[in-house]
DNA sequence: CGGCATCCACTTGGATACTG
DNA sequence: CAGTATCCAAGTGGATGCCG
């Protein structure tokens, strides 16, 4: 569909190209950096990530899709659902934990030092 | 402007928002990805990325307020401009290159193993 | 050549209400 | 509770034209 011209550039563009496909837009990197945390809920999901019920809905079906997380019924009595990462979603971690990392390392780079504690002066 | 209950967790959430809003969207990181190469002109650019000019610019000018990119204008005749990546930029290389290898093995994973050499057969 | 302005189509995502 | 449908606002991004 489109022509490039060097092909090992080629190649890398098009993994990354992959990559976003997959983990890329506003939601699924922090919806997995959540949930590699422990099982959750649906709407446990909605409350923690701030993201509405249809929104996440259709995160999690592609993440499915994507074999990174399980999605399991249970039978209470209002049933519940519980969401889980994959094994497969487990090969993420480093690249999460390194994507997180960079966040504070280039606030302070950039934005400028302060970050206060972020313990109380969050609100 | 948010209530999260946990404080660690909302610590890792932000990290992980602070890094979307710099390299998350459509094209950031595909463009760095292809920076790191070496430098470009703008019109190198958008034929590589396959971008529209309009929005090259905008991701160019967000990257350099972000100083991930360096804009230089050449005294040529028509004017050339040069864009570079900067030191601070280097420091995605790894999670970049990650990104790409995770693009590669996840293709594996889940669409099927196949991937056939692609040297001839992405058409 | 670089890149901004305009116009416009498509996508994303929020709010709300409703169903099983 | 989990999830879907509808509606709608905002954002994204492509095409084109123009200007320095």
């Amino acid at each position: 569909m489109k022509t490039f011209s060097s092909p090992e550039c080629q190649g890398a563009h098009r993994a990354m190209r992959d990559t976003l496909d997959v983990i890329g837009g506003k939601w699924k990197l922090v919806i997995l950096s959540i949930m590699l945390q422990r099982k959750w809920r649906f709407k446990e999901l909605v409350r923690e990530i701030g993201i509405s019920p249809r929104i996440l809905s259709k995160e999690l079906q592609e993440l499915e899709m994507n074999k990174l997380v399980t999605r399991t019924v249970c039978n209470t009595r209002p049933i519940t659902v519980e969401y889980e990462v994959t094994p497969h979603s487990r090969s993420l971690e480093t690249v999460i934990q390194a994507l997180r990392e960079w966040g504070v390392m280039h606030r302070q780079e950039v934005i400028g030092k302060k970050e206060p504690a972020q313990v109380e002066a969050i609100v």
